[in-house]
DNA sequence: ACATTAAATTCGA
DNA sequence: TCGAATTTAATGT
């Protein structure tokens, strides 16, 4: 459990709950520590919790049969994720991984339920984010085709910026080059050409450790162009 | 893989 | 507590 303050920091989604709700949901959460590296949830096990990153960032990935595996999201401090498992009650399928130490909250399936049974902001807060989750996965399907390094980069990039899957994000992102290139499945020296590209373009600015994103837009237009160009 | 540069840390005053 | 020196981390090629 956490007091109040620390809730309303940790979980965007707390602000507009009501007093049961948002005690209950105090009462319910608690954070956990992983150092860079560690696995935060092992794919197949405890979808039992709803896990939001409070600070650091993990990475999502999907292990198909072929033994293939797929890195479909970075998640980083403000976001949450596993909604889907937890309200289907199935096994989580894919793994999350710490690319630095981080700290995670996670808040239960029966609370997460009750929320979501009970209170109506919460659950018009789930509605938006699954909204963009879907959005999201249909623009993970054109991803697949798309190889090109830049596009990978971009669309990576993007999706750690939208607005409404992580409410505090600015236009500035603190990841480092290689952290972006484990995400979007390319080696660093790979993203840092692409990330080259898309600032000589006037898309986004490199600093040490982090990039400012100037336009946010082309950079989703970005994906969009390089998928349509390959179909057909 | 290597050279360069930025940041973090240590150390001495 | 300040700043220079050293070490570590990130970037660029």
């Amino acid at each position: 459990m956490v007091d109040a303050e620390r809730l309303r920091t940790i979980a965007n989604w707390s602000h507009d709950l009501e007093d049961e709700a948002f005690e209950r949901a105090r009462n319910a959460v608690r954070e956990k520590s992983y150092r860079q590296g560690a696995t935060v949830c092992e794919k197949d096990r405890d979808s039992r919790d709803w896990v939001g990153v409070v600070d650091g960032l993990v990475k999502l990935r999907a292990l198909s049969e072929d033994g293939k595996e797929v890195t479909f999201s970075g998640v980083h401090a403000g976001g949450w994720f596993g909604e889907g498992s937890v309200l289907k009650g199935e096994r989580r399928r894919y793994e999350v991984v710490a690319l630095r130490d981080t700290t995670v909250a996670l808040l239960d399936r029966g609370t997460f339920m009750w929320l979501f049974e009970n209170s109506a902001a919460f659950s018009r807060f789930l509605v938006g984010q699954l909204n963009e989750r879907l959005g999201y996965f249909i623009g993970l399907v054109e991803n697949d085709r798309m190889l090109e390094p830049t596009a990978r980069i971009a669309k990576a990039l993007a999706s750690m910026m939208n607005p409404v899957l992580f409410p505090d994000v600015g236009d500035h992102l603190k990841i480092t080059q290689e952290e972006l290139g484990l995400i979007a499945g390319v080696s660093r020296p790979i993203a840092n050409q692409a990330l080259k590209a898309l600032q000589g373009d006037g898309i986004l600015k490199l600093e040490y450790g982090g990039i400012t994103v100037i336009e946010l837009a082309t950079l989703q237009d970005f994906g969009d162009i390089g998928a349509g160009e390959t179909g057909g």
